[in-house]
DNA sequence: CGCCTTTGACCCGCGC
DNA sequence: GCGCGGGTCAAAGGCG
């Protein structure tokens, strides 16, 4: 209990005080970048990645994306689809045995303002077309990258098959299997569902995950969320943190939590798929334009905020001279992620035999500065 | 008053 | 079967 609120002391929390999230908003960086190894139903690396190495870098923003899959995740069409609907196969426990690289980003991002605006101007075709990546010391990963993933769970693989389908929910549909629309209402009843079969596993939703450096631990990402548990992390002196969406019906979750070896990093993970467009569009914030197929708003969990990372987006990769650098440059003000959704940067890493390029695991080190 | 966080208890799945 | 840990519930209280 007290250990709790002393961790709470610590990891600086100021979850739902607007105050201090303006205060501290400026603190947040971003920094875009896959990895792997990272233990989802822990929310941690499953290898620590290495440190970045420059001072620069030190002081970039930073979002590390991650997700995991149990199940070959459908179609990436783009930065985007890496979004809960699209990417993240539930099982938790599966999703605990490796995570595979979905967030395929490692480009030249030019003079792109932002790494939005990056995404929003290189479209890329990446429909029809199957991807899998296996990560392997043997493989292709490039030693010569800093990445040095190792591979904790070489039988991981992201196999990202493509069927774009435009329909979001559908696309949602794809990586839900069989019993799984019994999930819909397990948010009310989950508690009274004691009579759920024995062999039936509990299927969660797809999740999406990404680290964010930043003093803030409840980004807020133009959705109201409601914080509804909090829980010790074992081995970890931060607790994580609880949030399921306000919207009526919407069973979004995120789980939020600070990396207990650099305590600048929030991990944040997002579970499920808004089923409606962002309720929020603060004044700095990038507004989600959600369509018809109510993709946007499935994707809207990637909302970041302007306010808080327009200063820096920057994006790690492996190589250097493949880092971009958006400074003092503002995101669009408002962003449809949906609507690249034939965009994939992954595709477009690909096409480029940068796919293996990409810094997983190298941000858990990030030199401690305090 | 409504919305939110806090927090102890509870449920559930898994490993031993 | 038991214990552990993750995840969730829901009552209580705070805040604007």
């Amino acid at each position: 209990m007290n250990e709790m609120k002393e961790n709470n002391n610590i990891s600086s929390v100021c979850t739902n005080s607007m105050e201090k999230r303006e205060e501290k908003k400026e603190l947040t960086r971003t920094t875009i970048l896959k990895t792997e190894n990272f233990d989802m139903a822990n929310s941690s690396f499953i290898t620590p990645p290495p440190a970045t190495t420059t001072s620069d870098i030190d002081q970039m923003p930073s979002v590390y994306a991650l997700s995991t899959t149990a199940t070959p995740p459908p179609p990436l069409n783009s930065i985007f689809d890496m979004m809960p609907c699209d990417i993240i196969g539930g099982d938790q426990k599966a999703g605990s045995l490796g995570f595979i690289d979905l967030l395929d980003i490692n480009q030249d991002f030019g003079t792109a303002a932002s790494l939005f605006d990056w995404f929003a101007q290189n479209p890329i075709v990446g429909s029809q077309q199957q991807q899998t990546f296996v990560p392997s010391p043997a493989s292709t990963l490039p030693e010569t990258s800093e990445v040095l993933n190792n591979p904790a769970t070489p039988n991981s693989s992201a196999s990202i098959s493509s069927s774009s389908n435009e329909a979001g929910n559908d696309a949602f549909q794809q990586v839900k299997t069989g019993d799984q629309e019994e999930e819909k209402d397990h948010d009310k009843t989950k508690k009274q569902l004691k009579p759920k079969k024995k062999n039936q596993k509990r299927q969660r939703e797809p999740r999406f995950a990404f680290m964010t450096k930043s003093e803030v631990d409840h980004l807020d990402d133009g959705f109201r969320w409601r914080k509804y548990g909090q829980k010790a992390v074992k081995n970890s002196p931060y607790p994580r943190s609880y949030y399921r969406c306000t919207s009526a019906g919407c069973g979004v979750k995120k789980r939020v939590e600070r990396s207990s070896d650099d305590s600048s990093i929030v991990v944040t993970t997002y579970e499920g798929q808004h089923i409606h467009p962002s309720p929020i569009t603060p004044r700095g914030s990038i507004g989600i334009l959600a369509d018809s197929t109510g993709f946007g708003a499935a994707t809207s969990s990637f909302v970041i905020p302007q306010t808080q990372y327009q200063q820096h987006a920057y994006m790690y990769s492996s190589s250097p001279s493949l880092n971009i650098t958006t400074t003092n440059t503002s995101f669009s003000p408002t962003f449809s992620f949906h609507q690249r959704r034939s965009d994939s940067p992954a595709s477009l890493l690909r096409d480029h035999g940068l796919l293996q390029d990409i810094v997983p695991s190298q941000m858990r080190k990030e030199p401690k500065k305090e």
